[in-house]
DNA sequence: TTAGGGTTAG
């Protein structure tokens, strides 16, 4: 067959032609000479040629070692070149590099003439030794005709993953005019699949006329799925004369590797209705993109019709199905059925299932029963393992595995290591991610993202924040899209406003927004900064808004105490066609609480239990108990928590003891903090809650039996504390701090809002300092309130116009509310205080609390 | 063309 159509050649330089023509003419003029001095060499040694023939006798029964022995004992004139090919074969054949060698430097050392023949399997021998660079210098030395061992190196070169080796072979194969054949293309096509660009491969597949042959045809799919350009594969699929089973599962597995399981299912359907034969390749791929077990099912029954019931691949591949599909009574099914044929891939996937469904204890217990079982774990189930102590917090379990990994010296394989990390990090235990993270040798993108997120999610924002700047500075790893997920909570943590649009222009740099994760986690940060314009906007930027985006815009109207605008949301929301969860109905009911919306809570509360069937979580009748307190009905409030249905933590109990000393209920507050103290003995959060309801209450005797109840404990209060970024850089306040260097200054500002406050008629909310002392001192000791330093500062060091945001870890103070209030309308400034619970907007002497905190 | 494992938002 004509392989090379000339027009092939429009690919190269018209010289090509010469070239080829001039070769051509070179080579029958060296096969001419080959002919003769063979001829005459025979004619010279025919009484010799019987160590040739015992030498074939030796090749024929294999025996290599005795065919090298003989040939160094004969001479040149001993040997047929015919024979050097059989033994160079046999060398090829038995992976024998040295004797291979040996025949070689007989050869050259002989001046045997290196013809086509002899010259192909010499590079044979090379190539099937694994010597591919002496195999390659044949291949300058000699034009080695037949495609066979053109594309055996090719094929090697590539598989050895010199990939731009294997490329360049095969171009000079295509010059040199050799005649290639269907192979050429497969051993190719993995070569250019691994090179950036590499687009030219299907080019030349055309230009071949090969493009109609099947099996090149499924190399092309093959590349572009490699590529994940499915939609080229789809078309090479579409446009292809003739497809085989090979060519029906890659577009299968293609669909189904990227994502687009539906579209690989349409194809599987289309499959069967062709009447192609599915095999076991065909149902492991579709199986993998069964996202429900009925349909599984369905493959489950196409499976043992195929008579592939008893295939360890298919059983395995089923497990995991159903695993997946979380049907953990129909994987166990195939588990039992397996038996004997039971490994270590089918264990794996079962204790997968267990930790997917929150079964930790069964997960352990499998992999004790494995080891058990004689089966040695892997990096595989170790990594299955460590990620169910992950996600059911099992630090001890966790740590028993790190031990197992040491001694079985596994903690070399980077899955193992980032799993580890996720375990630690999940089970709050960042040292230990870190240490395992220093350990590191290499780390890749999983092991960035991992601990950055585990210092995000364990409140260590500022170092999830350094270690994400350490990372952009090393380079050796890019960010992606998760880091970025991972990094934007701990802006929010933090209400870093500043950080988070830095983050903000990387992300529009990096055109990451088009991520549903992102653009939701944008939108939170901005809501937590304090920022809640900036937040819708980008909300209604959000393409395709899901639950989550919803989600986070309505929890950020409630927390800035909007309401109405929350409840539109949520409202809006449901005409859009998505369902709430309960974590949105969490962010409804907590912004009708912060806005003192009762009839409407109460209207969402029902509507979650009995339209919505959701049952209530200790975080919504939080928020129900919140509402009826914050709102004066403290009694309602109890009645209500003594009827719940699931047993009140301290956070429901503390929620009414909030509402008591907002409403000043000392006596009820009193038999509220009994079983506060009782939950959460530890929290002292709760003790100085009680003592300001008693400060308020000015039962200074209480207040003191009270402090002694908490030193009598060894518990130290957590003490206030808020902070403001300027310039980048996060300034923290303690309360009565004189560590700042802007310190002078801030005291004068805040003694001339004291002095402008009171010549107003207002005087200081002094019942929140919390000391029984003298009128001034206490005057003093609320001036120096965390939060009023932080606002304070901010007002001095930025420019008019910018807003004022500061973050406090506890409740804003009452006097610190009213001092903002005062300070928004004096400096015509507006300040965002973002306490424990909500935000505060101050502006022209207004709060958008309206008293709901 | 062919089995199991690791990182993201409310």
């Amino acid at each position: 067959m004509a392989i090379l159509s000339s027009s092939s050649f429009s690919l190269f330089p018209t010289h090509q032609f010469q070239t080829k023509k001039h070769t051509r003419l070179r080579r029958d003029l060296t096969s001419n000479r080959a002919v003769f001095i063979k001829n005459r060499d025979c004619l010279i040694n025919r009484s010799l040629t019987d160590s040739n023939i015992q030498l074939r006798r030796l090749i024929e029964s294999g025996d290599l070692v005795n065919s090298v022995k003989l040939l160094h004992q004969s001479g040149k004139q001993d040997i047929d070149p015919r024979t050097l090919c059989s033994v160079l074969q046999l060398c090829a054949d038995s992976r024998s590099l040295k004797d291979g060698k040996e025949i070689d430097s007989f050869i050259r050392s002989n001046g045997f003439v290196l013809d086509s023949n002899l010259g192909s399997k010499l590079a044979l021998m090379y190539t099937n030794c694994g010597d591919l660079v002496e195999a390659r210098r044949v291949f300058e030395q000699v034009r080695i005709e037949k495609a066979l061992f053109w594309n055996l190196l090719i094929n090697e070169l590539g598989k050895v993953g010199d990939f731009s080796g294997s490329i360049e072979l095969f171009k000079k194969m295509m010059s040199f005019g050799i005649e290639m054949d269907r192979y050429t293309f497969s051993c190719v096509s993995k070569s250019f699949t691994n090179v950036n660009g590499g687009e030219e491969f299907h080019g030349y597949v055309l230009k071949s006329g090969f493009g109609d042959c099947n099996s090149v045809g499924n190399s092309v799919m093959a590349f572009y799925l490699k590529k994940k350009r499915v939609e080229s594969a789809r078309k090479v699929f579409d446009e292809m004369s003739e497809r085989d089973v090979i060519s029906w599962n890659s577009m299968i597995n293609g669909y189904i590797d990227n994502g687009l399981a539906e579209e690989g299912l349409s194809v599987f359907v289309r499959m069967l209705c062709s009447g192609i034969e599915v095999d076991l390749a065909t149902l492991v791929s579709v199986l993998a993109g069964c996202v429900d077990s009925r349909l599984g099912r369905a493959v489950h029954g196409i499976g043992l019709k195929a008579c592939l019931g008893q295939e360890d691949r298919f059983c395995n591949k089923l497990l995991d199905m159903y695993s997946k599909c979380g049907d953990l009574d129909s994987a166990k099914i195939v588990f039992a059925g397996m038996s004997d044929r039971r490994s270590v891939v089918s264990y794996t996937s079962l204790i997968a299932g267990y930790a997917r469904e929150g079964l930790a204890g069964e997960a352990v217990k499998l992999f004790a029963e494995m080891e058990e079982e004689g089966i040695s774990p892997d990096v595989y189930s170790v990594t299955a393992v460590l990620n169910c102590c992950a996600r059911n917090r099992l630090l001890d379990e966790g740590k028993r595995v790190h031990e197992w990994i040491k001694e079985n010296d596994m903690g070399f394989d980077m899955f193992v290591s980032n799993a580890l990390m996720d375990m630690y990090a999940k089970c709050g235990s960042m040292r230990e991610a870190e240490l395992v993270f220093s350990e590191m040798p290499v780390k890749d993108i999983y092991s960035w993202n991992t601990v950055i997120g585990g210092y995000s999610k364990n409140c260590y924002a500022n170092e999830a924040l350094s270690l994400f700047s350490l990372m952009l500075e090393e380079k050796r790893v890019d960010p992606d899209e998760r880091t970025v997920a991972c990094l934007l909570p701990a802006c929010a943590s933090l209400s870093a406003f500043d950080k988070g649009r830095e983050i903000h222009g990387y992300i529009m740099r990096n055109r990451y927004f088009s991520d549903r994760h992102i653009a939701n986690s944008l939108v939170d940060m901005y809501a937590k900064c304090g920022a809640l314009l900036l937040a819708r906007m980008l909300f209604d930027e959000i393409a395709s808004k899901d639950l989550v985006s919803w989600t986070v815009m309505i929890a950020g109207y409630g927390m800035h105490g909007f309401g109405k605008e929350a409840i539109a949301l949520f409202n809006q929301m449901r005409q859009a066609g998505i369902e709430p969860d309960e974590i949105s109905f969490v962010s409804v009911l907590y912004a009708c609480s912060h806005s003192g919306l009762v009839d409407e809570g109460w209207r969402f509360f029902n509507l979650m239990r009995y339209d919505c069937k959701i049952e209530p979580t200790l975080e919504h009748y939080a928020c129900i108990v919140d509402m009826l307190a914050r709102t004066g009905n403290l009694l309602k409030a109890y009645r209500f928590i003594e009827n719940m249905p699931i047993q009140p933590d301290a956070t429901i109990w503390g929620a009414l003891l909030c509402g008591c000393r907002i409403h000043h209920d000392v006596k009820l507050a009193e038999k509220v903090a009994e079983k506060v103290f009782e939950l959460e003995p530890e929290n002292t959060g709760y003790y100085v809650l009680m003592a300001n309801i008693y400060a308020e209450a000015e039962k200074w005797e209480e207040v003191r039996k009270l402090r002694a109840r908490i030193g009598r404990r060894g518990l130290r209060k957590n003490p206030g504390c808020s902070w403001i970024e300027i310039k980048g850089r996060v300034n923290i306040f303690v309360a009565g701090d004189s560590s700042n260097p802007e310190t002078e200054k801030i005291e004068a500002f805040l003694r001339g809002v004291r002095a402008r406050m009171r010549e107003e008629g207002l005087s200081p909310q002094t019942k929140y300092a919390l000391i029984d002392a003298k009128e001034m001192e206490k005057e003093e000791a609320l001036c120096g309130h965390s939060e009023k330093l932080a606002m304070a500062l901010g007002i001095l060091s930025s420019g008019h116009g910018k807003i004022i945001r500061v973050t406090k870890n506890l409740r804003v103070c009452g006097d610190c509310h009213e001092m903002a209030k005062f300070m928004s309308k004096l400096t015509r400034r507006e300040i965002v205080l973002r306490d424990s619970n909500r935000f505060h907007q101050f502006k022209d002497g207004h709060c958008s609390c309206r008293g709901f905190w």
